[in-house]
DNA sequence: GTTTTTTATGCAAACGTTTGCGCAGATTTA
DNA sequence: TAAATCTGCGCAAACGTTTGCATAAAAAAC
């Protein structure tokens, strides 16, 4: 039902490639022809339809955006840049979340694939390198945060976790809980590696009942303090796997009626702005989320303009020393 | 590149009409030669092509989400109720966000144009009931939470904040700031309109110099502390637009040594989780955050499809006391 | 065994664009 | 002034689907 270029071939009584060329600014065009075209289309609303376009160019101008959860503003952040790099060279986005579920994140790569994007970005697969194992899918993407795919941004989650956890052991903690992901993605495994690494480091023995799975909300760092905090022996310090889980931890042991960081120091890891507007703030580990976004992007540009440099990116992540974690009580 | 019905058509030494019958479970066709397509489909990875398709049928089933603000959890918790619905009815979704520009919102507007969407989902939109001048456009419209457009789902911005300003007052508060959103969308003259009857009802004057505006982010309830309580006469509650302004807010005053509710009393307006997870945790005004996507993606689908009622709907808010208020110190 | 109905398939047009090629007419070059 | 170049436009094919219509073969009806 919209107006269509024949629609305005007809009324200028010129042909559909003429029109076609006036709107697009082909030069073997007069410009009084493209005047008046420009004009007439303008006047009748017209608005070109992407999917024809597309279809005879057999290319898009979209990039799909997949990110694991929506509620987590880790990842809302990481659309920032996204966007600022994909609108300023013409694409826009189409962003959709898969809530940490793999199944969703499979069905959204085949509908991005049916829509034959130009190419896109997932921040926290699932699915991992599995996208590889998909030889024909011809589809330039990018993963943020998941480095064992060729084409991939990731933050150093070995070297965060090292950070996190020399710093509660120089605070002279020594029972030191860990609130993982429930996954073994890969970037999980660094941040437990560092956490092992670390420990052993100091001599200190690795105790499993210590180490206890969140789901990355909120709610799973409050189920994790009713599981640590009814053990026999209390953690004195919690590093959480990301600042969602230790906003649960934070928020639990307050109303368990701990003194945070008083009784137990708290780390989480993404250094989200939200961190810094609880009461204490919350220490932890932040990334690079700004440049995470920003790279891959361009990755993925390089990728689907076959130049430039693609491969496997790691970001260096920094340790924010806020107002959650204090010396051990002796 | 990617493989197309043709090439089905030539590997199966048929027509392309039988292999598109054969995969849309045409009923006429055998079902032998549908099995070997459909097996050979798989085989060759083929995808259908969503540009192709909709442009034969003159259709899509993607409806487009536009949201204010990735960052504000209000805006992202209502694409859980669309997508549920959206899903149900094999529609998919294509989200974004605006970021609170009205220019943005405008170009989005066009792009989702441009893709000949079914039908379009915008939340906290700033063009509001501009979306009625395009007459042309052609495209079925819902807007959450602006009635003025006249097909919408909104909460009663106006019984909210009497709700919250009656609680005040009842608390025994007379000198009561309001945190407003700067722009003066129709929804938001509700929310002052109910702050003056109030405050009329009960014979306290109406301060010019407490109604100060936010942004809608936290740092602009940071903002509005600052400026509030510089005063010479500070208020003893503040009632703000929204919860994210009204955490900013809890933090503000937390960080300048007031304790809350003790020295003041906040009020936020939205009912998001994670104002549970504040210390103290935040009294609200709850908008029935998963009814309003819901009803506004059954109502496009009634719009899509041309029956079922459609129109203006208004769902109750709720007022969720929490510890963010208490009696006014004499 | 003929006619009618049913079943399975192919043909071709259509959706709204873009673009290489061709062809006049105008303009430049020599 | 004839030849070469340039300019502006139209024709038609193509992209990957869907679908009404035609048609041949098979099945059912008589």
């Amino acid at each position: 039902m919209p107006v269509s270029i024949k629609d305005l071939a007809k009324k200028a009584n010129v042909s559909p490639s003429t029109v076609s060329r006036a709107l697009n600014d082909h030069p073997r065009i007069s410009t009084e022809t493209k005047r008046q075209i420009q004009e007439l289309a303008k006047s009748m609303g017209y608005v070109p339809s992407q999917a024809a376009r597309n279809l005879v160019t057999q290319k898009s101008a979209t990039i799909g955006v997949a990110v694991a959860d929506y509620l987590d503003p880790f990842y809302v952040s990481l659309l920032a840049s996204i966007e600022d790099v994909a609108l300023a060279n013409n694409y826009d986005l189409f962003v959709s979340s898969f809530y940490r579920d793999r199944q969703r994140e499979e069905k959204l790569f085949n509908s991005f694939f049916e829509k034959r994007l130009a190419g896109i970005i997932v921040a926290g697969s699932l699915i991992d390198n599995g996208y590889l194992s998909q030889e024909n899918h011809s589809m330039p993407v990018v993963l943020i945060n998941c480095f064992s795919y060729p084409y991939s941004v990731s933050a150093d989650k070995l070297l965060g976790a090292k950070m996190a956890l020399e710093h509660l052991v120089e605070l002279g903690h020594r029972r030191i809980a860990y609130v993982s992901p429930g996954r073994p993605v890969n970037t999980e495994l660094l941040r437990l590696q560092g956490y092992h690494t670390v420990l052993n480091k100091y001599n200190i023995p690795i105790d499993e009942s210590i180490i206890v799975s969140g789901d990355g909300s909120v709610i799973g760092g409050i189920k994790a303090v009713s599981q640590l905090m009814s053990l026999p022996e209390k953690p004195s310090a919690i590093f959480c796997f990301n600042d969602m889980t230790a906003i649960g931890v934070l928020n639990a042991l307050q109303k368990q009626g701990y003194q945070v960081p008083r009784d137990c120091s708290v780390v989480g890891f993404d250094g989200l702005d939200i961190g810094t507007y609880y009461h204490p703030s919350l220490t932890t580990v932040r990334q690079p989320i700004y440049q995470l976004g920003y790279r891959a992007t361009e990755m993925l540009l390089n990728l689907i303009r076959d130049d430039g440099e693609v491969g496997s990116e790691v970001l260096e992540p920094e340790l924010l020393i806020r107002d959650s974690t204090a010396h051990a009580q002796n």
